[in-house]
DNA sequence: TTTCGTTATAGATTATATCTATCACTAAGT
DNA sequence: ACTTAGTGATAGATATAATCTATAACGAAA
């Protein structure tokens, strides 16, 4: 892929030109340069490639026998260069393209539906090709360009990033069927102490959110058994190994069985992860992004403000 | 096909070489220029296109989501560039391509067949697309361009054109098996005398030769039955509708039957058609096409010495 | 002949690709 | 905290190459 200086998409554009007006001067009105300056730039790609294009008569040119065959070759080269062409000048709009957006487990499957067709249909030729991974793996990710956003939890530590805060989420207690508070109309601060407390893998991040909820309410975080995903979560709990805290858009879209489960709030503790979507400060894309940022916000205050609130300017720490 | 000033193939191998050595630097050295050189192009492409390409950052470059797409169109336009490229140093060599070659119908059926192969084993890349015209056809044919090379009869009157003599050709005389000649051994001059002489339609050079000798000889041309091809002329020989004189190669090829018609020479008498290759004088390519005259010579000489003799110097007038 | 239509050539000019030197910034050692 | 080595960007000078104007050279046609 490297020795190819012999020739410019011009010269071949020349090439094709006098091939198919049958004439120098014909071929230079129609590119708009003079006679001469085509002259020298086809001389001159002739001596590079050591063949002669064209034969030269009084009345006119013929192509050479060599000259034919490489016309073909030239035009599928100009076509290529047209394809480029065309497809640069759609994707200079902007938002147009594909996408490597990186979301958590515990909230990309069960946000994303709500959202990805509203996006399609304003963004026609947006593609998102969507990566789940943890947190963590997530921000450095981002940050060493496998990502190009990222639809992640709050805190973002790198200064590196640019996060645009989305909405704030809920985690709501779930409670087997059997449990003795199940059937209370409230449950409150208090109700919670000395219970078992069953939360996600330390590596999530509102693990360490989890416990300490449980220190300042007095219960009991079971270190034992740790949930993988908030599926296993749930079933843990289904099994009665203890309560836990689930984020309302995990609930909202997995648990429809309400015999199966009790899903409340506690009253008077507000527990809730915060989401935002993320880039890296150097992006150029930054205005489409933060434009989408606030797409984001405006499909999710109108299709699930009921589980969801905008968040804070103040509450943007975390 | 006319609007891609925007870009050269210079710089798309520069975006290429950069999205894969993943920085400027490197990217900038393996193409043997400076970092700045390179930047100041991208950033010239990226202008022109409108379309950010790259990503800069402290640790390198990301490719942007657009830039990811349009480096598939880039790689496949230098791929054709680089097929036009080897296409080109393949071609240089000379004697590779396919050359328009018109040949008259009294001779290319007939000879072609036995030179072909043999210019096949030396230039295996060498293709002939062979079309037949009448010689003033072919004459008019290669001046505008139709073709490339024209292997036609003697002579050849315009001064645009170059003439490379290859054989001459004898005319033998054919009688139908019962005529009063045909038991004869050694048929004269005289014996022509008063018999009917059937010829060719007198589009074709040979008419006039026939009829000059039928004139010499006392020999009768019949101008109310004139053949339109030698096969329709060996048909109205053979039906006893006259004698005819039919060239040597298309006597050697197609009359294999000798019980149908008595094919001899006549004593005392020279008549023959002169052959050449010819070509326009502003070919490129001349070099190469007097190569190949000397070459189908040489095949002749050896393959049909017996048929055929070489032109003197002194008779290529006609 | 003359005229018109070809391409080629020479020299000046313009445009542009390239280089050198340097800056500004970051990350990683020390 | 400081240096060092690694990023890309920028400014200005230089070299290269594309282009234009003017003209030549030649052939075909009137």
């Amino acid at each position: 892929m490297d020795v190819l200086n012999n020739f410019s998409l011009k010269q071949l554009q020349y090439f094709a030109a006098i091939s198919e007006y049958g004439s120098f001067r014909q071929a230079a009105f129609r590119l708009n340069i003079t006679q001469p300056t085509l002259s020298n730039q086809v001389g001159v790609m002739e001596k590079a490639l050591k063949i002669r294009l064209f034969e030269r008569t009084r009345k006119g040119i013929n192509t050479t026998p060599q000259g034919r065959e490489l016309l073909l070759s030239a035009r599928r080269v100009l076509e290529e260069a047209q394809g480029f062409n065309t497809q640069a000048a759609m994707l200079s709009g902007g938002g147009i393209g594909t996408y490597r957006l990186g979301v958590t487990p515990t909230l990309g499957p069960y946000l994303l539906p709500h959202i990805l067709s509203t996006i399609h249909n304003t963004h026609t030729d947006l593609k998102l090709y969507v990566r789940e991974n943890a947190p963590s793996d997530l921000e450095t990710g981002l940050i060493n360009g496998q990502h190009d956003l990222i639809l992640t939890t709050l805190p973002v530590m790198s200064n590196e990033l640019i996060v645009a805060p989305l909405f704030r989420e809920p985690l709501k207690l779930a409670l087997p069927q059997d449990h003795r508070l199940a059937g209370k109309e409230q449950i409150t601060r208090s109700d919670l102490l000395g219970e078992l407390v069953l939360t996600i893998g330390e590596h999530h991040l509102f693990h360490r959110q989890i416990t300490e909820l449980c220190e300042q309410v007095g219960a009991q975080t079971r270190r034992d058994y740790e949930g993988t995903s908030l599926d296993t979560l749930r079933q843990m709990v289904v099994m009665g190994m203890g309560i836990a805290f689930l984020p309302a858009l995990y609930v909202k879209s997995e648990i429809r069985d309400k015999e199966e489960l009790r899903v409340t709030e506690v009253e008077g503790i507000s527990v809730a992860r915060n989401h935002a979507l993320v880039w890296r400060n150097t992006s150029p894309l930054a205005s489409f992004y933060r434009r989408l940022s606030e797409e984001i916000k405006a499909i999710i205050e109108t299709k699930l403000a009921s589980e969801v609130f905008p968040i804070g300017v103040n509450l943007t720490k975390n």
